[in-house]
DNA sequence: TTGCTCCTCACGTCACGTGAGGTGGC
DNA sequence: TTGCTCCTCACGTCACGTGAGGTGGC
């Protein structure tokens, strides 16, 4: 798929695609020649919402995301890392480690965030209160 | 009390404090003279924890802000308009008729935010269960 | 061949960050 | 009087938006 149908079906723009391979978020579409056009996967698709949902939900900054691990470069070349043959259960084990730990880190946000979530809908519950209360008394 | 511990209290910058005064969103403090201190009491520390909560949490713009009603400079004037004396029950029900409106847009962001959280706790439980299950392949 | 989509600059914008240089209050 | 905090420009930055002008594939 095209640049433009793979914005749309991540849900985002195809300047912010442009800008996030510029950056190095997301990996340089492989081999392309100078002016050619870029050319994208339903896994790409994948990842990059994953990707925005990150930004979106956690607040995350593109420099924090890129830490995160959530760089799909990275990401990719240490799932195939994994798999390869010659990779020994120790180097496996470690790669599992790294995996887990970004996992971790994301959790912890999500959990906070949901715990701000929590306090901004009982905010929310008593300004309704007060409205209701004020509207019986007219 | 003064900017930057009106900023501390709120939990941000004041660069931010003084870019949302000068785009509308903060009212500019009362009758200060040109280069005079600003001075903030603890009610406005209430008020910009709310528009900062909204910002972080749902997501909006500050246009957005100031059309939802953040901005305090409405908020305030709607809320003591209702008090005076000189208001009639109509117009006091159509103050709180606004108000209303107000938290059902944040209360339908927020459930929508919510929903977005889960699905991303679920795919994260998700990739903690294949992890498991990778690790006890080794 | 003709649209349509893509390409690369490159400048604009939003929401601030970060000094530069100067003034005000305990 | 001396720090410390505040003030106002004003330029920098991050994450894109928005054309300008040109090329590529069905």
């Amino acid at each position: 798929m095209r640049i433009s149908a793979f914005a749309r079906a991540a849900g985002t723009t195809v300047r912010t695609i442009r800008y996030y391979e510029e950056v190095g978020l997301l990996p340089p579409v492989g081999d392309r020649a100078a002016g050619a056009h870029r050319v994208y996967t339903e896994d790409d698709v994948t990842r990059l919402r994953e990707v925005l949902r990150l930004r979106d939900l956690l607040g995350l900054s593109l420099d924090e995301l890129r830490e995160m691990g959530a760089a799909e470069g990275a990401r990719v070349a240490l799932r195939s890392e994994f798999w390869e043959p010659g990779t020994g259960a120790r180097r496996r084990k470690a790669i599992l480690d790294e995996f887990e730990a970004i996992v971790a880190r994301q959790r912890a946000l999500l959990d906070r965030r949901r715990n701000q979530l929590d306090e901004l809908e009982a905010e929310l519950a008593d300004r309704e209160r007060r409205i209701a209360q004020r509207r019986a008394e007219l």
